[in-house]
Parts: structure tokens; sequence; C-alpha cells
DNA sequence: CCGTATACTGAGCATACACTCACTGAGTTA
DNA sequence: TAACTCAGTGAGTGTATGCTCAGTATACGG
């Protein structure tokens, strides 16, 4: 059973990982401090440290539960190509705040953390391959992955580029746009 | 008339400036201290401000220059889209290493030397748009720039990858497959 | 109701760096 | 050659920020 005190213990802990996501949605992790997560979470600073034992195990946490979060809602491949290049646009387009800082910054990320994000480009890359094997793009010479990779490449590029408050080609904007792009390329 | 006295300081400029290029290749600007490029230049930290006014100004001085010389040796556009595309690769692949930090690392620099970057990346995505225009992708319906942009998208994320230690796909091995799959995008 | 365990506090510490400035000595000028 | 100029020096300063720890208040157990 659980006692008052483990509960707000994990209310705590909870509390603190919601705000840093937050905080990173807004201006990114590297500019985030953990001063700043402390006061959105309504905690002291010392908190922090009591449930990650550092700012970078918690830098981590959140892209991991990012990543797990958007592969779960994104739920298993599509059926077709179409639809599941509609999904990733649907779904990273939710996110497109926190994954372009994400992208951004990939560089001052923990190893731990870049590799979560690296599995989340696997995942979207190997499925979009599947899909245009099956479609028979081999027809037309074209590899597989090459134009999955350049699938992943715009739209990580559109993504790089939607900081807040520029005005630059969103997600939602381009998306369609991209992926006719991509089902052209795979018509015999 | 030159005095002795600014010949050397000209030296000195330029041996900062140069010392910065190749910290930077190594270890990128974000992980290169002032102190550091002091260091490898020969000189004391404070000679490093007697130059520069800040550490940022320096930075943008050897991205400016780096873009510039990176034009320079370009010349002028080819007149084939197969020779245009050979050309990025051979002079990309040169300066592979401090290319690929600052598109790492393009967040945390300065605005004006994200400007730059931007500039050239622009020259390079227009160049390869104009040819594939003039080479008649349009019969596939295929929009000139989102080709041009595949192109320079794949490009930059090998470059991206490329981190020094690691064993990624590099340019140099990577470039052929990718300028044929470029190639055979606008094929009819 | 009292002693103990512990989640939490927040002032303070350690470190890393960009940047400064009083001083030095080589180069220039009269 | 003497006075002056200025590129260069490097110890020192200010600041930002991750992290610590002695102390506090609240929940728990007997």
């Amino acid at each position: 059973m659980r006692s008052r005190r483990e509960e707000r213990k994990a209310r705590t802990r909870e509390a603190i990982l919601e705000s840093a996501r937050e905080c990173f949605s807004r201006e990114g992790p590297a500019a985030t401090s953990t001063q700043a997560v402390s006061v959105a979470a309504g905690v002291s600073h010392g908190t922090i440290f009591l449930h990650y034992p550092s700012r970078e195990s918690l830098i981590e946490a959140v892209v991991r539960r990012f990543v797990d979060e958007l592969l779960e809602r994104l739920g298993p491949a599509a059926s077709s190509l179409d639809d599941e290049l509609a999904a990733q646009l649907r779904h990273l387009g939710e996110v497109e705040t926190l994954y372009g800082h994400l992208l951004r910054e990939e560089f001052a990320l923990s190893e731990p953390a870049r590799r979560a994000l690296a599995s989340l480009e696997g995942v979207l890359t190997g499925r979009v391959a599947t899909l245009i094997e099956a479609d028979g793009a081999r027809r037309r010479g074209l590899a597989p992955r090459l134009v999955a990779a350049s699938w992943i490449a715009l739209l990580q590029g559109i993504l790089r580029r939607s900081e807040p408050g520029a005005v630059g080609p969103r997600l939602p904007l381009r998306g369609p746009e991209i992926r006719q792009f991509c089902l052209k390329l795979i018509e015999a």
C-alpha cells in the first residue's frame, strides 16, 4: 500500500518532470536552468536533485518519456504508405516545438538522450522504408531506405527550422506538400 | 606603407582567426574556450579581445570566412546537374569536420553566424533547383525546390552525423550514392 | 503522544569562463 | 637617444549555474 508520503513524493517527482517538459518546449533544454524548472514545478531548487541525480538525468528522463509517448500514440505501423506519412505528420505536428528544440540542440544532449532520439528516428524511417518496399519503388531503381531518409530529412528540416517565435514554415503548413512529394517519388 | 607594428598586429590577428578555425574543426565552437584559442595561437588570453570584441564576434569571423572561402572555391554554378552535385560533394567533403560542427551547433551560434550559414545553404539549394528546372523534372510533377531541398537535407544529414570520432557514414563514402539518387529522382 | 524517518528547503559552495585593466617592452618619432 | 605610442600580457573580476548539506516540518510507528 502507498503511504501519504510516498504519494506526495511521486507527485513531486511527476511535477518536476512535467514542468521540465514544459520549460524545454518553450525554451529548449539548453536554455533551461534547473532553477527555472524548480520554480515552474513549485518546489525548491534542491528538490530537483533529490529526484534526479543531475540535470542531465532529468533531461534524459524527459526525452525518454517524449519518445515513449510518441511511439505509443503512433501505435502500430499503418498499412499504406499514405496513411503512415499522414500519421507521422499528425503526431509530430502535435509535439512540434519540443521536438524542434531537441533536434536543434541534439549535440548538447547526453549520449543516452541522443540514443533515444535516434531510436525514434529509426522507427519512423524503418516503417516508411518497409511500406515503400511493399509499394514496389524498386521498379524505378530508387533505394527504399534513401527515399525514407529523404522523407525524414525533409521532415526534420522543417521541424528544426520551426522556432517558436520565427515565421518559418510549420509542419501543418508544409506537411501535405512533402507528403505528396514523397508519394510521387515512389510512383512508377 | 605598412609599419613593422602593423604587420605584426595583422599576423597576430590572422593567427588567432586561423587557430580558432582549427580548434572549431576539432572540437566545435561550443566546446572551444577563448583560452584554448589563445594557447593554440601562441598569444595571451587577453590578446584575443584586443582583436575581437567578444568570443561571439570571433566565431562569426570564422564562419564568415568559412562561407566566403567555400563559395569562392565552388566558383560559378556548373552547367549540368551532375557536375554541380559532384562539385558540391567534393568541396563540402573537404570541409566536412568544420561544417559538420557548425551544422550540429547551429542553434548555439549568434544570429549573424546563422545567417551566413543560411546564405551558403541558399546558394547550394538555388543552384541545384535551377539546374533541375532546366533538366525538366517538372514533367514528373516534382517541385524542383523540393527535390533540391531533399538533396541538401540528405547532404546535411550526413555531415551532421559525421562526428570526428564516430564511425558513421562520411561524405566521400556516401556521396556517390546520394548523387545517383538525386539524379534518378529527376529522371522522367 | 513521543521518537524516528524522510521529503523538502534554500543558503552557500565550487567551477568554469568570458572579459578587464594596470603594466611591460618593443617599435616609432622627433 | 630620449620621449612616446601601442600591441601584447596575464593575474584578477564578475557572473552564471550545477550541485550540496545542515536544518526543518511533516508523516509514520510504537
